[in-house]
DNA sequence: TATAATTCCTAGCGGTTAACTAGGCATCAT
DNA sequence: ATGATGCCTAGTTAACCGCTAGGAATTATA
């Protein structure tokens, strides 16, 4: 039941990017080098989130990268998703067709609505809370 | 950000007992049968449900499994836990000791309080569900 | 125009885990 | 004494994680 890293340096990397943003793009190495990141493998997940619209990418020198839209407008649920694929504890109460699958069981399978709730609390969370969230937070403390 | 399907399969397991509580040890194979799991690996699995205190075995003919507690003192995060490990997102918000590791990055990690809030959003609900939760929603739908 | 800083893409690799399977031993009602 | 059951450990296959490697494309700047 843990998230993978992908997950925690896509959030890290986006966090890193709206501490920036309105300036000129980060370059990856810098996104890297201050979040502890191996740039090679941070290349990868950032790749993703350029394909996602979640960041822009600026290419040749004084290139980087920068958030695609204001931090309020994303949350970490949204790059949870791209990165970890659909939040969902079980596959058959995914809310992705592409992801979902059904168990197969005996109808009225008893542990879905466990899973449903489980998946709804986690949705909610993640969906709640915006890169400008994490921003102010960071001030604060 | 999935649950493997030992939980799954512990929670299936505990279910089909809770069904017979109060009846004669329940068979492995039985249980094995009527969940769609492959006996052999449900036998590991309860094997570790057993030293945790959660099920009872008795041996020989007519033995079996059988709940150590009554339904609606088990939930299905007891369960979870025994099987997946520490209910935590992430290590460095692990409630358990032995789990916890500290991720080594900057103090004042800003990702943190977001992993601290879905763990506990994610705590609330598993430990809020109990097996007689299952059985009494089985009965009604 | 040449250089170098950057992004982009794909392949591979070593380690770990998941989900089993296999096989043998221990217990004990009948 | 038998055979049904639980108990234990060691394998096995496939997938995935977290990288690394290496090169191609882009483009601001000297």
């Amino acid at each position: 039941m843990k998230l993978s890293t992908k997950g925690r340096y896509g959030v890290m990397a986006c966090y890193d990017l709206a501490c920036h943003h309105g300036d000129s793009p980060v370059p990856l190495k810098a996104i890297a080098r201050r979040q502890g990141i191996s740039p090679g493998y941070l290349e990868q997940l950032i790749g993703h989130l350029r394909r996602a619209g979640i960041v822009r990418s600026v290419r040749g020198p004084q290139g980087g990268y920068v958030l695609a839209r204001s931090p309020d407008e994303i949350t970490v649920g949204d790059i949870i998703r791209v990165l970890e694929g659909p939040i969902a504890p079980v596959e058959c109460v995914s809310q992705d067709p592409g992801d979902f699958r059904h168990c197969g069981r005996t109808e009225g399978c008893v542990t879905r609505p466990v899973w449903e709730k489980l998946r709804d609390s986690m949705v909610r969370v993640l969906d709640s809370i915006t890169l400008k969230d994490l921003l102010d937070e960071g001030g604060r403390e």
